[in-house]
DNA sequence: CCGTATCCTTGCAGATACTG
DNA sequence: CAGTATCTGCAAGGATACGG
């Protein structure tokens, strides 16, 4: 190994992460998406059914929720229960590593929400300065 | 303060972050949007001028680049230090509040980026099921 | 060098209708 | 109940050109 370029790469890796080619952008996407997010939050309370998280989550479509949970099962952060049943049962639950995520998104937003006077009082300050231009 | 339906309240809060009507949906967009996680990442390496900041993250055009930086700047994530020059010279760093929200979301990253194994094997066993029905 | 303004394409998401 | 299929709009995003 060369030593010369070391920390050039090292600093790569920290935004490359997002970077189009990385493996990881696709699951990273699904995570953290408009409905993805929103999922994980759900199902981080419970195991639930298809049409009771169609409830929960505010303003998802059919579509987009059936898209959504396929994503994140075939990533492996949801498991998909179906009881062959009449009428049909389909369970939701996270699966573990699906749970480690979850609370590290959790953190994030609630991170976030706690500071959000801190970013309310930046935009009035942001717009008066536009204004005043 | 009532208590007799606290906890259905506390539950309602884990999702309802995301919901469309909560104020911190725009935000959490900003930051895990396209561009916005990039941005923050190449940032949280430290101060950068637009060019550089445009060579770093890949694939990203002037455009969105701009509007990024607007939307993270309005939100107080991160400052925009201009000097009147000629050439103009511009940089733009995280502020504490920044540098903390780029923290946990390089949490975030960095869990799922080391999972990845776990998610491609899921997705292969996914697929397989798929394939054989 | 640091952007904004404009046009144009594409892909995501909503609505609707239908199936097992 | 638990979805899939199809159609259509609309807005995010890319390319390009120009302004401070």
């Amino acid at each position: 190994m060369s030593t010369t370029h070391e920390d050039t790469e090292e600093q790569n890796l920290a935004y490359n992460v997002f970077a189009r080619a990385c493996v990881s952008r696709g699951t990273l996407e699904h995570v953290t998406g408009r409905w993805g997010g929103l999922t994980l939050g759900a199902l981080h309370e419970g195991s639930m059914r298809f049409n009771e998280l169609r409830r929960r989550v505010d303003g998802v479509s059919e579509k987009m929720l059936s898209q959504t949970l396929h994503a994140l099962e075939r990533d492996g952060l949801v498991h998909r229960e179906a009881q062959p049943t009449n009428p049909p049962r389909v369970d939701y639950e996270l699966t573990p590593l699906g749970r480690e995520v979850a609370e590290r998104l959790m953190t994030l937003i609630q991170f976030v929400e706690g500071r959000m006077d801190d970013v309310l009082a930046a935009r009035e300050r942001y717009d008066a300065r536009r204004g005043a231009r």
